[in-house]
RNA sequence: CCGGGUGUAGCGCAGCUGGUAGCGCGCCUGCUUUGGGAGCAGGAUGCCGCAGGUUCGAAUCCUGUCACUCGGACCA
């Protein structure tokens, strides 16, 4: 490919609107442009990346025996009323009408329709286990598509579904495929992407990973130990934390706290560490706003994945009005009356702990000395409060616990027989007896994972490709291509490559020096071959690593069988 | 969904006390350059997001609307 002729342009300015450096490097190295808000058209420099990962992806889930198969973007709502989906998912589901009025979705995965498609395949126990796969299209309505390709609307996702006959089978192959994921991430360039325990949100199931690339720009926030290697996604982490009783208790004792509402103002006026106050947090239930109260020591916060959980549903933050007989800022667990249905809920860091703060519900009133098993003895405590850094590790018990940020490039779930019992899909055992199918999916977003890559490995110009998914193995510059040793010796050399199958990027235009490698950093292509009227001189031409990582002299003769070596070389450490 | 910001040339932006639409980059032509986004000369490009209003006159003031965007919530 003659750079000359690439469609796409290459700029210098970072617009405007970019955050983190993937996105603007993709945009200003010419890999996509914006059509609308979270949607993109790619150029070929990404979809030539995109193509090598899904290649990789292919390969990988065909050696775990999953078969490739393709299902519609467009589904009718019936598939989805029948897993219940259609109703329970919210607008990131696009629901339109056909022509005749009929009531259609855009898939945003693919559950019903792996289900819909081996339905009848799947009748007998002898056909399993077997996993099926696709790449493809998806579309999800997302409220606020942020950060180039790394949350999207329209996007490319491979997605594969598993089907099983025992638990035992599902965990085995769930295994598996966590393994190919670790091989996939590796191979496309992002061995340092770490699995975490996961919430399983609307898919259902109960055991999940995502796999994280931890880097300041993702949206998650993991919670990861330095001395045993647990690793949780905030939403999902269990916070243990060491609860401190004194040994005298102080009588409960009402005190005027005139105009004061928050946890700070509260301790800092009476004096106490946050440690040593009840905070109130108040919900109401999204079903019937009934309230829902919620004690936890005051220097925690409330992680509502884990209280939505506990609940079974879904819950918003409080409105506290005059009728309903909560006092703002002045919430506490004695003498609690509420004019609302309601449910009050301990989180477990208070268990056992006294000479509390806590409110008094009463305007302008706070309680001190309120000790849980002797003023509540009725409370029963459950995990209710977000991990936090410095805090101790559920899994080896020591103070060691760091949160940092990751971008989720795929995950796995072991869904269950959610779908299968929703959508009736039943085969017959070997003793004759109807049973559901127990699934599991795995997802690994395309455009996201290159993205991610790109985040991980760039500089202040450009990408940083691996070879595996770099949109050509070398980049070829001519320096002054007017000059005829030059223009003969990077011909000939181009042609070369290209007939040893070597995926080449050629730039023989008059430009600057400048400019041309400006371009070439942009397109991160990893090893670049340097041919100009200095270089002929000698009898050598320049090799390079876009990563710095070596750069050579090569007499012109060998030029050509050099740079296969060395992109052979490269080749075998993805493989 | 909550809260902020912005819509002016392909990109980045100025102009906003109403009065002929501007700058830098990019683009086109020519010449000179050529190892890190070159120089000179000439040139093209705008429904000033859209609709309505005020006014002799609106990019500028008012109303509405749409779009984009940032932080947060939500998110297979």
């Amino acid at each position: 490919m003659k750079l000359e002729r690439l469609v796409g342009d290459r700029f210098k300015e970072k617009p405007a609107d970019c955050v983190i450096d993937s996105h603007a490097l993709m945009l200003r190295g010419g890999y996509m442009k914006s059509v609308a808000n979270g949607i993109y058209s790619s150029y070929m420099p990404l979809r030539r990346i995109t193509h090598k990962i899904e290649q990789i992806i292919r390969e990988e889930m065909d050696a775990i025996d999953g078969q490739e198969v393709q299902f519609p973007v467009v589904m009718p709502a019936s598939l989805w009323e029948e897993s219940g989906r259609y109703a329970s998912v919210g607008s990131e589901l696009l629901r339109f009408k056909d022509r005749n009025g009929g009531a259609y979705v855009l898939g945003m995965t693919h559950e019903e329709a792996a289900v819909h498609l081996v339905r009848e395949y799947g009748q007998t126990y002898q056909k399993y286990p077997f996993m099926i796969y696709q790449i493809q299209t998806k579309f999800r309505d997302e409220g606020r598509p942020r950060a180039g390709l790394i949350r999207v609307r329209e996007l490319t996702m491979k997605d594969a579904y598993s089907f099983h006959t025992s638990q035992e089978d599902l965990e085995q192959y769930y295994d598996r495929c966590h393994k190919a994921y670790e091989r996939i991430f590796a191979r496309a360039g992002i061995p340092e992407t770490v699995s975490v325990k996961s919430d399983s949100g609307m898919m259902g199931g109960s055991v999940s990973h995502e796999f994280m690339l931890l880097t300041p720009v993702g949206e998650d926030s993991i919670v990861l130990c330095g001395e045993c290697g647990y690793r949780a996604n905030m939403e999902a982490a269990e916070c243990i934390v060491h609860n401190v009783r004194d040994e005298v208790s102080e009588e409960l004792k009402l005190v005027s706290t005139p105009n004061i509402q928050t946890i700070e103002d509260v301790c800092s006026f009476l004096n106490m560490p946050k440690e040593k106050s009840c905070k109130a947090v108040v919900y109401q239930k999204k079903s019937d706003d009934s309230y829902v109260i919620l004690f936890i020591r005051g220097d925690l916060d409330v992680n509502e994945t884990k209280l939505t959980n506990f609940l079974g549903e879904e819950v918003y933050p409080g409105v506290i009005t005059d009728e309903c007989g909560l006092h703002a800022g002045y919430t506490g667990p004695v003498g609690l009356t509420v004019n609302a249905p309601h449910v009050v809920l301990y989180d477990r860091s208070l268990e056992g702990t006294n000479n509390l703060s806590c409110g008094g519900n009463k305007d302008e009133y706070h309680y001190t000395g309120l000790d849980l098993s002797r003023d509540v003895p009725e409370a029963e405590y459950h995990d209710f409060a977000k991990a936090v850094e410095g805090g101790i590790c559920p899994c080896c018990g020591k103070h060691s616990i760091t949160i940092s940020r990751g971008i989720e490039v795929g995950n796995i779930f072991q869904l269950g027989t959610k779908y299968t019992k929703a959508m009736n899909m039943t085969y017959l055992d070997r003793d004759g007896k109807s049973q559901y199918p127990i699934m599991g999916c795995y997802g690994i977003g395309v455009g996201r994972l290159a993205a991610s890559v790109c985040e991980a490995h760039h500089d202040a110009y450009g990408p940083i490709w691996p070879i595996s998914i770099a949109p050509w193995q070398v980049h070829l510059c001519a320096m002054r291509a007017d000059n005829a040793e030059v223009r003969a010796f990077a011909d000939k050399l181009y042609e070369e490559l290209q007939a040893a199958g070597v995926e080449v990027i050629y730039d023989d235009r008059s430009v600057s020096a400048g400019v041309m490698f400006s371009d070439a950093d942009l397109l991160g292509v990893p090893v670049r071959v340097i041919a100009s009227p200095r270089n002929m001189k000698d009898g050598c031409c320049e090799i390079s690593a876009r990563d710095k990582s070596f750069s050579e002299k090569v007499p012109v003769a060998e030029a050509a069988d050099r740079v296969k070596a060395i992109v052979a070389e490269l080749l075998v450490k993805t493989r």
